[in-house]
DNA sequence: CGCCATTTGTCCGTATGTATA
DNA sequence: TTATACATACGGACAAATGGC
């Protein structure tokens, strides 16, 4: 390991309160970064970090919390444990946005009617700016849909969900793709999908279809205008089937 | 203070490695929840807390330093210092963002962009469905505009940033409002918003009022399209005066 | 199965820095 | 300036979890 993360610049004088523990937590995140390591590649363990970032344990394990709680480092017990690299997917920044949104008092319906809106916004932006690759993502997600039996609930699920994240991609901006994977998430995981009644599977899977069409055909504003259709659709099964949900404050997942 | 924070359920057998510090940080803020705590008022100090929470200092300070880190609260030490309630406020969550988009090497322009597409999607929303309170909000915004003289530079900044703020709020959904701030937060602290040339201030301030106006008549599509034109020339004067900045990644605020 | 080594999880005691009066 | 109240940081000890034997 290189000698990157030696020591961190200690404040002498008018020692502001910025804590020592934050500056860790940067400091490691750079190290990352700069050393370019992957998800689920390894972190030194304690000891080691301890003479690298010359702090006392306790100081340590602050910065490792806030990195933990963040999803940006997973830290095991035991033998062959240690702080591993995790991932800053829409997962895990959905999990600390539904903090803010738990202190902001924020209701489920509210969520529900962001990707109401954000997502036919994000199917224009892929018809209009679809790169080759990406469209060959969504044409490949397409074909995962046609091979969809009326069996598999996982598969479907998985799927389904999928199609929505490769539209975002298309969207070309990163910060978009991040909002609508990231409402997604929550989404997701707070509704037990497999209630979803196997009934609507074809209804979902033929207005799939029908918006990858016109993307396929860059015709944004009819991309729009199916997709919203489909939310509506989305939205209104939700609110027969979670009726209680729907007014309940998002919480901290 | 209530008893709702007495020693959190601490579990037995099989623990997973949920870690204490997040179960206590999860309690804090469901207890500054539940008991309406806005933000500056007084959280205990350690020593209660530790009794409250049944944990050693270790624990508690990993804890707060989850909370303080996402700007929850914040932490002072010295004589009538301690924890304090912080706000869930859009400049903290920006930040929280601003480290995913550093990991996922998300470029500034992408910033912008997103703003471009996403603020006349909030002029829409505010034109189709502002309610009385949130109508004289802006309204006092566009009184605070006509003050405007062309002198002070901190009251134009304040005022014109606003004003995007109002937008936000009114398009009634906590998601989307948070969404739309917290871009702004983003953009106008990596901008030294000081070098916009005095020249522009009057333009500015009447594409404003054109928005404000179509808001007023309810016109969402013109509202719309009058937002794309003054984010376009926002854009533009950006690209200009910062075209370094603009292909360079997002840095952790 | 039990035993042991490794590594984090948690707690405690103490000293130092910092802000207020 | 001194005293007080508070967080900040350090170091050591033991408990618990994990993995290999």
């Amino acid at each position: 390991m290189s000698e990157s993360g030696s020591s961190v610049r200690r404040p002498r004088f008018r020692q502001r309160s910025a804590k020592m523990a934050e500056l860790v937590a940067r400091q490691i995140v750079e190290d990352i970064v700069e050393q370019g390591l992957t998800p689920g590649a390894a972190l030194p363990t304690e000891v080691p970090m301890l003479e690298m970032y010359g702090v006392a344990r306790g100081t340590l394990r602050e910065a490792l919390r806030i990195l933990e709680n963040n999803g940006l480092v997973r830290v095991r017990p035991g033998r062959g444990g240690g702080a591993t690299v995790g991932s800053a997917d829409p997962y895990n920044f959905g999990r600390t946005m539904s903090l803010f949104l738990q202190m902001g008092r924020t209701r489920f319906w509210e969520l529900v009617e962001a990707r109401v809106i954000m997502e036919p916004m994000m199917a224009r932006l892929a018809a209009e700016r679809g790169d080759d690759r990406r469209l060959e993502e969504l044409a490949a997600s397409m074909r995962e849909h046609k091979d969809l039996g009326t069996q598999d609930q996982v598969a479907y699920l998985s799927v389904v969900q999928d199609f929505h994240g490769v539209i975002a991609g298309m969207s070309g901006n990163g910060v978009l793709d991040l909002f609508g994977r990231s409402l997604k998430e929550m989404y997701t995981e707070r509704v037990i999908a497999a209630e979803r009644p196997p009934a609507r599977w074809a209804e979902v899977q033929s207005e799939h279809e029908a918006v990858a069409q016109a993307i396929f055909d860059g015709d944004g504003a009819r991309a729009e205008d199916l997709m919203r259709t489909h939310m509506v659709e989305l939205k209104a099964g939700f609110e027969r089937r979670y009726a209680a949900l729907n007014d309940e404050i998002i919480g901290w997942a």
